[in-house]
DNA sequence: TAGTGTTTGTGCTCACATTCACAAATCCAA
DNA sequence: TTGGATTTGTGAATGTGAGCACAAACACTA
């Protein structure tokens, strides 16, 4: 396939993947099909095709992809081929909850640090990290991470992720429900769940 | 305009419509216009004069939208006019985080009963709700709760789903990462965060 | 080596969503 | 009452992604 822009729908999808192969090759399972693979996700099978196509040939024409190194291939597309820090603001209630989510580390995340701005929190545990001062985030470049997880209060979520960016952030994931405005550079994924939740009552 | 299906990205964008309405009605603000809006949100003003004139023609030319009629016919629109009364199934980390989430009410949501299978949590409060066994999802119907916040493991979720389904629920927010397979007349919206966190060290 | 069955990789078409551009409608000031 | 300044509502154009259909590639058998 000639050069092609890769798009954000396909990239979305790549984690989606990655996740299934991995289950895959716990069961055992040395190749699959595009078919098998979008029956496991409900998918279409030339989505899947085309979607890994775009990264290069990875399959066998009659065979299927070969599960083991098609997974290793698109952590190394995710640059999840090396183990990625990440730190967690916030240790409310829903901080707490990501800190103990056993989800991330299917990708190869791991939670290095933990803030909080309320003094009381300060030096208590949560799981096996200390929750260290806002303050701190300064600290973070030095300490090689680059990935934020923003679990605080929608008012004081944009001057958190300027702080952020400001100590060399990369990438945020953002759980409050606002825009936040950062450089180009930065890559910022919102989640809102109520927003999730506030369309399900139109389709009843 | 004559009718038109109405796509499916409008809805998801009409609950960013009524936040933000809300807010600038709390602003005291009595007009706003679709260039304002879409400052706040980040969006395109074409896109919000589109999506709003699927449902009828709420602006006035040369003025801009009324908030609070606006607002309210949004409401009705999702069928947030009345209050929505939502089931959470499972009482753990993440479960206790929902509960304890503020960002539900704007929306005139109310997490009127939590379950839980393990017969430690039974009985105990979660915020002013008494937790109950999972069995009771059954009463779900008597009770007018059709929808339902699934925060309990992959491995589970499919089971409980069905369950649901049976007990008439209407609408699913799914926090497990895994596509659950439901009759087409349920509607369900997943949330994913490791998936979400997982895209991000791509654009790095 | 030839034939059969399977599955990938991809050009093309279609469907959906976004954005533009402009007429129609309204307000306000003189 | 008229003219200028705004802003909506929407047909048309543009952009983006999904899915089909088929040729190319490979395995396996005889």
């Amino acid at each position: 396939m000639k050069y092609r822009k890769i798009p954000d729908e396909t990239i979305r999808r790549m984690p989606m993947y990655l996740r299934a192969l991995s289950l895959v090759e716990q069961e055992g399972q040395q190749t699959i099909s595009s078919r098998q693979l979008a029956e496991r996700l409900h998918l279409k099978p030339p989505q899947i095709r085309k979607d890994l196509s775009y990264f290069g040939a990875f399959g066998t024409r009659g065979i299927g992809y070969p599960v083991v190194s098609t997974a290793q291939q698109i952590r190394t597309i995710l640059r999840l081929d090396v183990p990625q820090k990440a730190a967690l603001i916030g240790a409310g209630q829903l901080g707490t909850a990501i800190a103990a989510y056993p989800g991330f580390s299917v990708f190869g995340f791991d939670i290095a640090a933990v803030f909080d701005n309320d003094p009381a929190k300060i030096g208590k545990h949560i799981g096996r990290r200390v929750i260290e001062h806002i303050d701190a985030v300064d600290s973070l470049e030095d300490r090689a991470i680059r990935l934020a997880i923003l679990a605080i209060p929608s008012e004081a979520a944009q001057a958190c992720a300027d702080r952020l960016v400001r100590a060399g952030v990369k990438g945020i994931l953002n759980l409050a429900p606002c825009y936040l405005v950062v450089p180009k550079r930065v890559k910022v994924v919102s989640i809102d769940m109520a927003m999730a939740l506030g369309v399900l009552p139109y389709y009843m």
